[in-house]
DNA sequence: CGGGCGGCCTGGAGGC
DNA sequence: TGCCTCCAGGCCGCCC
């Protein structure tokens, strides 16, 4: 679900919408999310200061305040940002709505409480419990062929499970890896140790390519209920996937049809065909 | 210590 | 119509 494309997404609508202001009040009506949400902490160090950046790191959210204090927001599944005007009505899962000085909510919205919402000194950052074992940004110039053999180069597991290991690469979930094997013809169960410095070559570049036509289309959205920016309108990139979620659909290269095999817990799509 | 896997959580889909 | 089971998957903690 949100994976690099929808966090980026999500981020370029914060831009829009929130940046410059200022948090008047925060409400936090569950805690209850992956951690528990620390709401005296919010209180204390949120509440009165204005937004004054928006970054990403891996798939966090990164919401600097001037008094040089950033809030942290991982979507987890199921969860959503959004920015509603003043006077809408509270849903069920709005655990954490944050109004600002336009009378504006920004709401962390997520039914299944998978996400999570802390808040860190800046100067600490990197040092954050949940950020310090992070591997690279697949948009980073360091990430090429050669920094991938140096690191997981001998790994025997199988490759896909090496995409989706967020301490090696960062941003890429169980959708955009599939597509990334596939547009780089890499059959998902290769050892990772197998691969060629030109199989390498084809991943970087694919994962790249993937992620980019992704952002462009603002993010995945599969069903109803699935991704949102923070207007609450979903993304495009669906109508583009090759074989995700298209099991027994005919493989766009060669016909062949597109086969599901379970991987590592999760459904892995691909063709046996051009998938080597 | 690399790495596999269970559990967290809810809503929707499908079977009967 | 309603009850049940299964499935979706990011990430952490546990354990081999």
């Amino acid at each position: 679900m949100p994976e690099l494309p929808e966090v980026e997404t999500v981020r370029k609508g914060l831009l829009q919408a929130i940046l410059h202001r200022e948090v008047k009040e925060i409400a936090v009506h569950n805690p209850h999310l992956r951690m528990r949400v620390p709401g005296e902490k919010l209180f204390q160090w949120v509440v009165g200061n204005q937004i004054v950046q928006i970054n990403r790191r891996a798939k966090y959210l990164l919401i600097a305040l001037a008094n040089e204090v950033v809030l942290l927001v991982h979507l987890g599944m199921s969860g959503k940002l959004l920015v509603v005007p003043g006077g809408v009505p509270v849903e069920r899962h709005d655990h954490v709505v944050f109004t600002l000085d336009s009378g504006e909510q920004l709401r962390f919205r997520d039914p299944r409480r998978f996400g999570l919402i802390d808040v860190t000194r800046k100067n600490t950052l990197s040092r954050h419990p949940r950020l310090v074992h992070l591997g690279i940004e697949p948009f980073s110039t360091s990430f090429t062929s050669l920094f991938c053999v140096t690191t997981v180069g001998q790994s025997r597991r199988p490759i896909k499970n090496t995409l989706m290991d967020a301490s090696f690469v960062v941003g890429l979930g169980n959708i955009y890896t599939n597509e990334v094997l596939f547009e780089a013809g890499i059959h998902p169960q290769r050892e990772t140790r197998s691969l060629s410095r030109q199989e390498w070559q084809r991943l970087v570049d694919a994962v790249r390519s993937v992620l980019t036509r992704a952002l462009q289309a603002g993010g995945t959205t599969l069903q109803d209920k699935g991704f949102r920016n923070v207007l609450n309108t979903g993304g495009h990139f669906q109508v583009q996937l090759q074989v995700y979620d298209r099991e027994g659909e005919k493989c766009p290269e060669c016909n062949a049809l597109i086969v599901r095999v379970r991987q590592q817990g999760r459904s892995t799509f691909f063709c046996p065909q051009c998938q080597k």
